[in-house]
Formats: C-alpha cells, structure tokens, sequence
DNA sequence: TCATTTCGATACGATCCCGTAGCGAAGTCA
DNA sequence: TGACTTCGCTACGGGATCGTATCGAAATGA
C-alpha cells in the first residue's frame, strides 16, 4: 500500500497516476462532478481500472487528488509600489481563475467541500496558503509605512480577492483591467498612509 | 406540454412538481449533482418516473428548477443611515448563504453554469436582480448626499458582496458580525460624504 | 354527469458503473 | 541475473439508472 521503505515511489506507479489525474482534469472540465466515473477515467486515460482502485479509494479521492494536482499559485510582486503589485496580483488571480485548470475545476471542488470534510480542509489549506502569500506582502507594506498600521490584514485580503472570485464565478460579470484597476484602488486608497487621505480618494472629485 | 389554454395549471400537475422539486433540493443538499438521479427522485418523493419526465426532459432541466425554486431575495432595509443598513443587508445575505437551501444548493448551481448556458443564464439573471435591489439603496444614498456622487456602484456592489460569498464559498471563513461589521464600515467609510474622512477610517489610530 | 387530463404503478431492455479477482507480461532495482 | 512489483487485460455478478410504454384509477372541470 505504501511505498515499501521511504518516499522512493516505483516510476510505474508515479507514471500511471500522472495519467490519471489528467483525465480525470479533463473529464471534470467536460462533464463536471457526475462525469467523474472510474470507469470513465480509465477508458480516457488507457490505465487499467483495476490500476486506478490500487492508488484510490473511490471517487471523492480520485476527485480530491484531481483538484489538488492543478493547485493555484499566485505570484506576489514585490515592487516599491503597494498599489501596482496588489494590482498584478489580483490580475493573475483572475486569469488563473478564468484561464486554467483551476479555475475550471473550482466549482467542484466547491461542491465537494460541501459534503465532505477532507475536501473542506483541502479547500481551506490551499487558500490559506495563498493568503499567507498576499499577507506577508502586506504586513511588508504595513512595515515600510505604504500601508496604515491599523489595517485588519483578514478583513483587507477578503475584500482584495473576495470580488474577483465572486464575478467570475457568482455573478459571472466581466472582470477586465479596468474593473481591477478601479477596485484596488477604491480598497487601497483610503488605507494608504497615516495622513488622512489624498484629495480623491476614489476619483477626482470632478 | 403546454397548458391548455392560458396560464391556468392542472392543480395535480402543479402538486407534483412541487413535491419533485422539495425531493430534488433535499437530494441535492445530501448527495450533490452526482445524487441527483431522476430515479432517486421518485423514490423519495413518491411521485412516479413517468410523472416527472412528463415535466422534465433531463437531469439538467430538473437541477435548473430545483435551483430557481430555492430563490434568494434578500431584503434591502432603507432606514436613514446606510451603513446600518447595507451592514443588515449583508448580514441577511450572510444568513441565508449559511443557512438556506440557497446557500446548498449554489455550489451546485456554479458547477452547472460552468458548463450549460441556460444554467449560466439563470444564475447571472437571479444576481441581477438581487444587485439591482442593493443598487436602487445606493443610487438613493448618493442622490441624498450620504454617498459621494462619483462612487462606480458596478464596483462598489462586487466589494461589498464579494467577500462574503468568498468567505462563504471558497475560503471557507467565518463570517460574524464582527467580521461584517469591519468590513461594511471599511468599504464605506471613505466613501461617505464629501467631508474628507472621519478621524479613523477603519479602526481609532489609538 | 361525463369527457378529458393526469396520475401511480409496473414492466421492459439497454446501458452504465461498481468493486473484485486472476492472469501473464513487462518494468524495476539490488 | 533474479526477485519483486506493477502493469494491462479480461471477466464477472450485482446494482443503479436510463428512457419508454402501457394500463386502470383518480381527479378535474365544463
């Protein structure tokens, strides 16, 4: 069941779970959760069935290793300007959410976590983790005096990302660089630094 | 197929779509989409197979109509003081994403609309509307003066929403009143009145 | 009352999917 | 090389699900 001795792991069996992990990508992109079937996975991916029920469990563990391969790392630029590397990042953001598996695969995964407990924790950890990125460049930010030292980072990182999530996947409304533009602006700008605030805070009063 | 004449329903046929659409939300809330099978249906809610593909082609017909039957209208208050009540709005919408069927059944409702128009459809209708209702407070806020006059709502309404759904959904956070709280007041703030910006902006510099 | 509509029940063949088992072939590693 | 592991393949029984058809019973409405 486990690898005989430490994480030295047989290439065959590394090999043949790559393969089915792809296709069980792109049967969730096609189908969705109810397409998801081993039986599926195995005609698509030309590894054998009693392979696939040798490295998982059953469905939800195929599912749950699935969504985790295509993973969702958002780079944090660290430039000198606060606003422009929020701004990058919530424009990659939106591109992984809209561009790559990921993004595919979310709502599933969504769905998932609704009804099992290891998919929630799945869920809550990788986006945690993703957080964590986007907070240390914050607190950096707080540090170096760009950001007020007030700032509730929790509420802050909820209201940067919060809206683009929701527009992609919610609302289904266009989220272009005009949108992200004006909305890192409005959330940064009032919170920039220790003097009360610069003449416009959202836009030029005229 | 279609009523006989105008819109008057057989009362036996509108009698066993209802309990069909009860029988479906509730299977979909325990097993999600993959538990939603035109069988299970039967079988729970005592309505015959034949019966229910008299009123729905497929599984996806029968999912959309489970959806839309759920609803969500959150309630707009329009007491003077709009962060009191954009906070009551948040904090109702917060509730029934947590607590109604709404709120299971909408995971559920992303993976569909990732892969069927009708589905995309319905869902972006359903948030235009409740982000109408929001919109109109707004609109009245600014004409009144407590909301600056160049605020962009389209914007303003993704940050205020957003992060809630986010929480809810994807991030899986708590959302309290706290938290709610917090972020009402830290969107708004710098938003309000053409006088600069109350003392503290999001919590008293000490 | 009486024609019409809808219902529930049942049965049907076809298909999908499950999970397990046994097998020889091929790859891996010491 | 030789022992071991993993592979693909095939087959199996059992169950779930599909979508359709037929039927008499019950409800509806004019």
């Amino acid at each position: 069941m486990a690898p005989p001795r430490s994480d030295h792991e047989d290439p065959r069996r590394a090999k043949s779970r790559a393969r089915v992990l792809v296709s069980a990508v792109e049967l969730l992109r096609a189908e969705g959760l109810p397409g998801l079937t081993i039986e599926a996975v195995a005609a698509r991916s030309g590894v054998a069935k009693s392979t696939i029920y040798r490295q998982f469990a059953d469905r939800e563990e195929l599912h749950l290793a699935a969504v985790h391969s295509v993973g969702c790392q958002v780079p944090v630029p660290t430039s000198g300007d606060l606003v422009a590397d929020v701004t990058a990042f919530c424009t990659s953001l939106n591109h992984k959410l809209r561009g790559s598996d990921f993004g595919a695969l979310l709502p599933t995964a969504l769905d998932g976590a609704e009804r099992s407990e290891s998919f929630a924790g799945m869920m809550h950890d990788v986006g945690a983790q993703r957080r964590e990125a986007l907070a240390q460049r914050l607190r950096l930010a707080r540090r170096d005096g760009s950001l007020r030292a007030d700032v509730d980072l929790d509420v802050l990182i909820s209201q940067l990302v919060g809206p683009v999530f929701y527009r992609r996947f919610i609302s289904r409304q266009p989220t272009g660089s005009a949108f992200i533009g004006r909305h890192v602006k409005a959330v940064l700008t009032s919170l920039l630094s220790p003097t009360c605030a610069s003449p416009g805070s959202v836009a030029p009063p005229r």
